[in-house]
DNA sequence: AAAGATTGAAGTCTCAATCTTT
DNA sequence: AAAGATTGAGACTTCAATCTTT
C-alpha cells in the first residue's frame, strides 16, 4: 500500500477496529484525558487539526453516535460542554489501546528501545 | 493554530505560496525526478499516499492547469505516460525550495545540526 | 463589536462499479 | 480474467457567511 505513512496507517488502523478517522480519536481522546473539565468546541480546537466548522460537525457526529453527549454552560448561553458517554468512554479505551499496539508494532523491529527513546525526543522537540 | 502538526504545515504553505497541494507536489515531485521515465498513474500509486481514483482526477487537474501532460503508451493501449510541461517544471522548483525551507525553518533553532542529522536517519529507518 | 457555534457552497477523498485493452 | 484508468455516490474538509449571546 501507498498509504504506509505513519500517520495513514494510525488512522487506517482505528478506523478499521474502531470506526473512528484519526480526528475523531483526537477528540474523544482530549475528552478522556479532561473528565472534570467544562469542555467546549473551542477548547478542541487548540487539540484537534481541525476548523471551527469541521470540529462543529465531528461532535455532532459523534453525539449522534451516542459516544459524547452536549450539556449547557453555567453563565454563558452561547457555549455548550461536551463529555463523554459511558460508551464513549469504553469506545476510547479500547482506541487508545489499538493506537498505541499499532505505534509499537510500527517501531519494533525497526529501532531498538534506545532508537525509539532518541525519536520520541527529538520530535518532542520539534513539537514546542 | 491548531494545524502546527508538521505536515499540515508544510501543506498550508505549499498552498498559500504555489497553489497547490502537499499530495499535487507528490506527484510534480515524482514526475520531476523521473524526467525519463515512462510514468503512469499506477506508477505514481507507490509515491503518493491517494488510491487510484484520486490519483486519476488528481492528474486531470493538473492537467487542466497546464503543469502536466498525457501522452500514449507504446506497446500498451491501456495506459498512459505523463511528463511535467514546462511551466510545471519551474512551477515544481519554487514548490521544492519553499518546502525545504519550511522544513528548514520548522526544525533550526529546536534541534542541533546533528540532531537534525539524527532525526532524519531514526525517521528513514522507520519508514523502510 | 467580539465570542461561541452552526450552516451553505465548493473541493478532494474513499469505496464500489464500470469501461477499455491485454 | 487481469491490468490500467475513469466515473458515480457518499463522506469530510475548508472558507465564507450567518446566528445567538455577551
Amino acid at each position: 500500500m501507498a498509504h504506509d505513512r505513519v500517520a495513514g496507517r494510525l488512522g487506517a488502523e482505528l478506523t478499521r477496529e474502531c470506526g473512528i478517522t484519526i480526528n475523531e480519536f483526537d477528540v474523544l481522546l482530549y475528552l478522556r484525558t479532561h473528565p472534570n473539565d467544562v469542555v467546549r468546541i473551542s477548547a478542541l480546537l487548540d487539540a484537534v487539526p481541525l476548523s471551527q466548522p469541521a470540529l462543529s460537525r465531528l461532535v455532532a457526529r459523534l453525539e449522534a453516535r451516542g459516544l459524547l453527549a452536549r450539556s449547557d454552560v453555567q453563565d454563558d448561553a452561547r457555549a455548550t460542554a461536551l463529555c463523554l458517554t459511558p460508551s464513549g468512554t469504553a469506545l476510547t479505551d479500547q482506541a487508545i489501546a489499538i493506537h498505541a499496539s499499532t505505534i509499537h508494532d510500527a517501531l519494533t523491529g525497526k529501532l531498538s528501545d534506545q532508537e525509539q527513546a532518541a525519536l520520541v525526543r527529538l520530535l518532542s522537540q520539534v513539537g514546542q
